[in-house]
DNA sequence: CCCGAGTAGCGAAAGAATTCGCTATTTCGC
DNA sequence: GCGAAATAGCGAATTCTTTCGCTACTCGGG
């Protein structure tokens, strides 16, 4: 009996999306830089994953340039939210406010963010202070 | 090349979990009714799967009485920060905040949540409003 | 034009997750 | 006590993920 395909960027692949993500479309060679530099995989494994990736529509190829280049398929807000969404179906059985109710008591975030957070919470309130 | 095994519960895994939460310690029977009906699993692998998952440490057994009871090794809220502290590392680069912004702004809450994040956001502000 | 360096890619290997068939053991009604 | 039914569990099979060796291709300098 088959095991599904997971419907999320696996480990190894979400590392390749955020180095994407942070560096913008690039060839092989500087993605493949940062993945050996967080965990010492070889040259063919970042080919490889990036192959994989380019079957499952996770990132795009420009196959123009010589030095073909990759870029990835999804914004990093959007995958955020995929991820995000799925947490709250599968682990907070629906319920987004205990998620929020967790993260803001167990992360320490600073006075302007609390103060962004604010805003938009007396946004969502009809703005009643 | 070895893969390295996830940190956290698997897709599979959590159902059993949530399904132990739910339900408080049982015997397989019962979690295997609940778990059949989500996906049409067979009953050997339900057994087989509390019985991987026993190894692993994510549930406890009973074997004294006789058909053995299970029950989940971690509480709900436990396992929820961590699948939660996980994504915030990985997905949202560390900033607790941006994830609550999204998730506040992408899930309707009712007033009186909203009304609770308030109460909590006011605390951790010093309580001026 | 030829050579070496850098670039691409395939296919196999190894481990993890998930599934279930088949066998053993236990329990219980008769 | 005896056989049917429920309960446990092992081990094999399958798919997915991740890894890399080895081959082939491309391109610029001499």
């Amino acid at each position: 009996m088959p095991r599904p395909a997971s419907s999320q960027p696996t480990d190894v692949e979400l590392r390749i999306l955020r180095i994407l993500w942070e560096l913008g479309p690039s060839p092989v060679r500087p993605i493949h830089e940062r993945l050996e530099a967080e965990k010492g995989t070889n040259y063919s494994t970042t080919v490889k994953m990036l192959s994989v990736m380019l079957d499952k529509g996770l990132v795009k190829r420009d196959e123009s340039s010589s030095p073909h280049v990759y870029r990835a398929a999804m914004t990093q807000a959007r995958a955020q939210k995929r991820f995000l969404d799925d947490l709250i179906e599968k682990v907070y059985e629906g319920s987004a406010t205990s998620l929020v109710l967790h993260a803001l008591a167990s992360q320490k975030a600073t006075p302007e963010e609390l103060e962004e957070i604010q805003r938009l919470l007396d946004q969502m309130q009809g703005d009643r202070r």
